[in-house]
DNA sequence: TTGCGTGCAAAGGTTTTGCATGGCA
DNA sequence: TGCCATGCAAAACCTTTGCACGCAA
């Protein structure tokens, strides 16, 4: 009845890929170029399942960053739950993505969660905004 | 040399349309759909361009909530600018998508801005999660 | 009349799925 | 040998784009 997973090169591969990007962010178009480049094709759709797979596991995390870009995907480590908590700041302007370690977003989860009943996951939040640099250049963006 | 934009029946159509579903989520497709039921057929790639223009001029908003469904835009009033900010959160399990206004997170966004030089754009930004009622659902959900 | 807006259909890109084949146990 | 995982190609999905036509000014 029980499923009994195997375990195959294309797995192997994946996850030496996910060492050597530990912290970074990489889409499936990216897996695939990778061991393309190294004459190791994989098939995307196997990429795609095997990255679902570890969604679902929680050992790496999906983010939605653009519409329409691919989505990305990052592994923080192995017990990445227990890691002090990132949050993912966006600017809409110039594309870059900021990781952020700030207790201040922490306390606001907290009151999220305390307050409102809300349990934010901040592994897949995505906040958008202004980054200081095209602020600056930009003087439009004074506030909002 | 100026572009001299036309007033169009379709851009009222829209307009009505927003009239109806201020404060309220909707698809390209739910436009589409609502006009098809009044026998007003509209074509999918001028609501598009009409909402992408709307879009543009701040009237109104796009919110990616989920990769693989459709963009939602919201119509906030004629000033929404001005309005109190809400923010969105996403519920990862259930799908629901609450509006809430809290001073918590303003403040944690005037954070954001004052000592990391990042302007937040509440309107962009969904905040994923677990609901009240989902989490009631689910001990799984203690806590992240 | 001028030229912007519309509608249709086709294209674009990412992700999923069906099905036959390959490879782990 | 049994059956899960893979690879290929096709499909699905939302959104954008090209082009000819219609309609506002």
């Amino acid at each position: 009845m029980q499923k009994a997973p195997y375990k195959t090169k294309q797995q192997n591969l994946l996850f030496s890929y996910l060492q050597t990007m530990k912290g970074k962010h990489f889409t499936a178009e990216d897996v695939r170029l990778y061991f393309e480049s190294k004459e190791i094709p994989i098939g995307i759709a196997t990429i795609y399942r095997q990255l679902e797979k570890l969604v679902s596991e929680g050992k790496i995390q999906k983010y939605i960053i653009d519409e329409h870009s691919a989505a990305c995907f990052e592994y923080s480590g192995e017990n990445c739950m227990e890691k002090e908590i990132h949050f993912h700041l966006k600017c809409e302007k110039c594309g870059r993505l900021i990781h952020l370690e700030c207790d201040e977003l922490e306390k606001a989860g907290k009151h999220l969660q305390s307050e409102h009943g809300f349990i934010l996951n901040p592994l897949r939040t995505v906040i958008y905004g202004i980054c200081t640099d095209c602020a600056k250049k930009d003087r439009n963006y004074e506030s909002r």
